[in-house]
DNA sequence: TGTGATGTTGAATG
DNA sequence: GCATTCAACATCAC
């Protein structure tokens, strides 16, 4: 699930629900997503803390804690949170689970895994370490039109690339290739200067509608992904059906010609 | 039943 | 060292 939109809902759900109120008890079903604790050492590290507020950069969370230090929550594809009161809103992946005082409970859901939850002490420096770029909603068009400059590899995989720019993932990607003809494919360096500053105009409205509509995939509008992503659909001009490939590591959908392919000069 | 999925990482390659 | 690609991670649903 979760890119930048998504994760910023659930910024927004951890933030109107899990702030303020200290965290009573702690439990842990699976350790395996806590990536630097085991589940021993992150029920010492939080229980009695209390959560003041977060920061999200890209598809990370960081939950501030009245010790001014971090709890990360990346959610992978399967991470959700849960706000509950009775143990039959308990979700079925539930990998731990915060009790509060006020005897509410926040549990994080994980069915796949694949989130990764870090304490982080200093959050400058866990940053740098993993080398995240600015979030695709902050990075200004100068540094975006700078990191694309003389780049020999696809617009998918630059797009996807959280060292580059925080939060686009998969889909979202697919969706401004879409909106801006631009097949996904091309070579990055090799697509005129004017066409860039449309990608990441593109980029960031996409992003900011998706955050209005809370990310939930059936209110966006219905030229977008969910519906032109899916096998048989034509393309705006009829002239051919959508298509896949792999591009920049993950399973593409584009129009073949609709969508136009820029590359550098081979040289000969 | 086999396959692929909204993500990241570390190793391998160029 | 940098840019890029790819397998691996764990589970579920079609």
């Amino acid at each position: 699930m979760p890119e930048l939109p998504e994760v910023e809902t659930f910024k927004k759900y951890f933030d109107g629900t899990s702030l303020n109120q200290q965290i009573e008890r702690v439990e842990v079903s699976d350790d395996k997503i806590i990536r630097n604790l085991t589940g021993n050492e992150f029920i010492d590290k939080l229980t009695g803390r209390t959560f003041l507020d977060s920061y999200r950069r890209g598809k990370y969370l960081f939950a501030r804690l009245d010790n001014e230090e971090y709890i990360l929550f990346h959610f992978g594809m399967t991470g959700d949170l849960n706000y509950y009161e009775v143990e039959a809103d308990r979700t079925k992946h539930e990998r731990f689970v915060f009790y509060f005082t006020n005897n509410q409970r926040l549990g994080f859901d994980c069915p796949r895994k694949f989130a990764r939850i870090n304490y982080v002490e200093n959050l400058e420096a866990y940053i740098a370490k993993v080398g995240l770029g600015e979030d695709a909603l902050e990075i200004s068009e100068a540094e975006f039109l700078d990191a694309a400059k003389n780049r020999k590899g696809s617009i998918k995989g630059f797009l996807l690339n959280q060292k580059i720019l925080a939060g686009v993932g998969n889909l979202y990607a697919d969706e401004v290739c879409y909106q801006t003809r631009i097949h996904p494919a091309s070579q990055v360096g090799a697509i005129p200067t004017k066409k860039l500053k449309e990608a990441f105009a593109v980029m960031q409205e996409i992003l900011k509608k998706a955050i209005e509509r809370s990310a939930y995939y059936k209110e966006y509008p219905e030229n977008w992904f969910w519906e032109w992503r899916k096998e048989g659909t034509s393309a705006p001009n009829g002239k051919e059906k959508v298509a896949w490939e792999k591009i920049g590591g993950r399973t593409t959908y584009f129009f073949p010609t609709y969508q136009r392919l820029y590359l550098f000069e081979k040289k000969r």
